[in-house]
Formats: C-alpha cells, sequence, structure tokens
DNA sequence: ACTATAGCACAGCAATGCTATATAATCGGG
DNA sequence: CCCGATTATATAGCATTGCTGTGCTATAGT
C-alpha cells in the first residue's frame, strides 16, 4: 500500500561511491547524489546515512574481490591453485586500492558478515584439496593454512597500499608463500615451482589495469 | 624580533589527541583544544591544521612503537630475539590499536620518513646477528628477512584488529615465523624452541592491559 | 625602549551530515 | 477502477565541522 524502493537507486550510488573513490572525488552526501537526479534523501532511504554507505561500500569491496578469487582457474596443483588465490587476493588490493583501505577500515562491520567468510573459503577449499593430494600433512588444518596464507598476502599487500613499503616488495611473497606450504609438509623442490607456477600470475609493477 | 612557539603547547595537544583517540572520542578542531586554555588558532600555528594533527599523531604511533622495540632486551639466540621483536610489534599493535591504524592510514605521510625505516631497522639488526651466528645461511639479505617478519606480524595483528579474524587467531604467528626462519636456513628443532622462547611475551587474550 | 614580527583570540565563512515537515507517488483492497 | 494508507521524495533548516580574515598583544633583536 505504499511506495517501493528502486533497486537500481541503491546500485546506482553504491556504484558511482566505488567510482568516486577511485578518482579519489571526496565522498559527500552531497558530491554523492549530485547529478544523479536523486536528492539527498534517498541516501537515508537506501542506507540510513552516509554510514551506510560506507558500510555498502565494504561490501562491494568484498564483492568484488569474491568475483576476482573466482576467475582463478583452479589446476591440477593445489599449491599451485592456493597461491594463484592469494596473488588474486593481491592484485585486487593493487586495483581496488581505495576500496580495499575501505573494506579493511575502522569499523569492520559489512551488510553480510559471511562475505568474509566466504572470500576465506576460496582458500580453504585449496588447502584441502592440498591436503587430500598429499602435498600437504594430514595434520593440517586447511582452515589454518588459509589464514595463514591470507595474513601473509594480507600484510604484504597492506604495506605496500599504504605506503611504507615500495611495490617490488611484493615479490617477497612467492619465498613467504613457499616457506610455509614446505613447513605444511610439502616437498622443497616441487613446493618451489608451484608457487612459481602460481605467482607468476601476478600484474607486474608497471603494468596499471585500464583505467576506468 | 617575535613570539616563540612554546614546544610545551605541541606534545599536550598531541598527547590529548592520542589519549582521545584512545578513549574513541572524536577528534574534532573545536574538541581537541577544548579545556585545554589553547584556542583553535594553536592547532594551527602549531599543525598548519587538522591534517597536520594526523600527521603527527602518525609520528607519535612510530616513536611509541620505536619505544616499545627498544624495551625488548636481546639475548645470545638471535632467532628469539628477531621473534621477540615482532611479538613487541604485535603488542603495540594491540595495546594502542586506534593509533596503529591512524598509522596506516590513507596518506602514509609522516613528519620524520625515517622513523618507519628506524622500527624496521630493529629487526634487520637481529636478522644481521642470526646470520653471523650461523643460524641463517650466508646468502640471507637480512633487510629481506626483516620484511617478511613485519609482513608477517603485520598481516596478523591488522587483520585481528580491524575485525575480520578472532584474537586468538595471533597464535599462527610462531608457526608462521617458524616456517619463515627455517626456509632461512635455521635447524627445525632449534628454530621451534627460538620462536616460543621469544613468542610466550604475547599479551594474553583475556589480559587487557591496565587502560590509560 | 622601540618596533617589527609572529603568536593569539574572536568572529564569521562555506560545507558537512542529519532531521523535520510537507508533498507526491504507488501498492493493496473494495 | 478508484481510494486511502503508507512510504519515498523534495525542500529547508539545524548544529557542527575545518578553516581564514581581522585586529590585538606579547616578545625578540637592535
Amino acid at each position: 500500500m505504499a511506495r517501493t524502493k528502486d533497486p537500481a537507486v541503491r546500485t546506482l550510488l553504491v556504484e558511482r561511491a566505488a567510482h568516486m573513490l577511485r578518482t579519489r572525488e571526496p565522498i559527500t552526501l552531497r558530491s554523492l547524489v549530485a547529478g544523479t537526479g536523486v536528492s539527498t534523501m534517498a541516501v537515508y532511504t537506501y542506507f540510513g546515512g552516509m554510514d551506510g554507505v560506507w558500510k555498502a561500500l565494504r561490501q562491494e569491496g568484498f564483492t568484488r574481490l569474491g568475483a576476482r578469487l573466482a576467475t582463478v582457474t583452479m589446476s591440477t596443483d593445489p599449491v599451485r591453485d592456493l597461491t594463484a588465490l592469494v596473488v588474486a587476493y593481491v592484485g585486487n588490493a593493487l586495483d581496488h586500492t581505495d576500496l580495499y583501505r575501505v573494506m579493511f577500515d575502522a569499523n569492520f562491520d559489512l551488510e553480510d558478515a559471511q562475505a568474509a567468510d566466504d572470500t576465506l573459503e576460496y582458500l580453504v577449499r585449496a588447502a584441502e584439496r592440498g591436503r587430500r593430494a598429499g602435498r600437504f600433512r594430514a595434520d593440517i588444518d586447511p582452515l589454518e593454512l588459509a589464514i595463514q596464507s591470507w595474513a601473509i598476502g594480507h600484510g604484504l599487500v597492506s604495506l605496500v597500499a599504504t605506503g611504507p613499503l615500495p611495490r617490488r616488495t611484493l615479490g617477497h611473497g612467492a619465498p613467504m608463500l613457499t616457506a610455509l606450504f614446505i613447513s605444511a609438509g610439502d616437498r622443497s623442490d616441487g613446493c618451489r615451482t608451484s608457487v612459481e607456477q602460481g605467482w607468476k600470475q601476478l600484474t607486474p609493477p608497471g603494468e596499471e589495469p585500464g583505467a576506468e
């Protein structure tokens, strides 16, 4: 018995906000709706306020991350695949630096808290396959190995994305993952080549992905 | 031929800002100077604006981190010491969560850019001692090992501090560092005990350090 | 002591996020 | 097919934000 929200408006605003983040325009209540035809009130009906916009933006970040992880094609080599997933994680952070920063902002609250777990799940499954394939010891917990891989990727790329480390430092990711996987039971020589196979997918420093 | 700035005012404001950060009061131009007797203009004469306050706050964060790293007593076991330094880094991040977040905020610019390098230098020196002591291979670059240790500590604690991982996840730090040090040449059994020696300094989850 | 310089206090500016109120649109029931 | 209740939307206004302009005052150097 009343008007219904138009979901197109919501996605329009989220995408515009993500775009403004990328172009480094300050995202304010008024600048966000400027030129879209919708009024400032729309922000409150769809997001409850600017906080809601940021929350939706974090969600969008995880959605894009999930989409990127989904593009990683699985091979017969689980160690390569796990590495490739970490590389995809790092690549996503580099391609959407500002959105990536927002994702882990002050208050980490998402609309769908499951989203973060879902992305981790990609890593967990690869770790599981690695254990089943005999690359990792039987007493290795796939979740723990996934978390450790995540921490390595996140630690490196966040230090690079926020400034303190130069971009070439990302190269340390391969030896670090190799060390981790070997400690999980993988054989030294095979691990190195697997990780290198997965790691070489990383976008080279000079090559920025087509801006917008 | 004119008035001079009183350095006490500057430190007063920085410490007050750090305190407000800790108590989660919003830091605004007016709230910062409220009750201090100084007027809003002081913020501009001493910091050039609120941006300058945040920059000084980042600097303060690195100063406190450096002070904490300096308290780590060096032993005859460089691997233990390197681990203890990472533990100190993690502990500092947990004790000053909000300041830690500010340190790696949007634009990573410090008043003294050297400060970040200085903290890393602690790790580098421990890695050097480890190599001289024969714990790490001769071809290991102490700087690289330090960066990798940093990335592990930072990755873990930042994922914990910003929300996605529960605090107990920090326990993964020990096996990760062990894997890293073994890959750098340390012997398996000795490494494990060294890392455990250094790691047990970490503040247990339940025990919050005396607030204020 | 005099003066030029720089710190300081106050007031006011545009811009911010948010809310109150009034208007208009639309879905459900008859 | 229309009507009314309900909800989105538009506009205006609020307190607060960071910042700047204007004098005033304190002080360091000659």
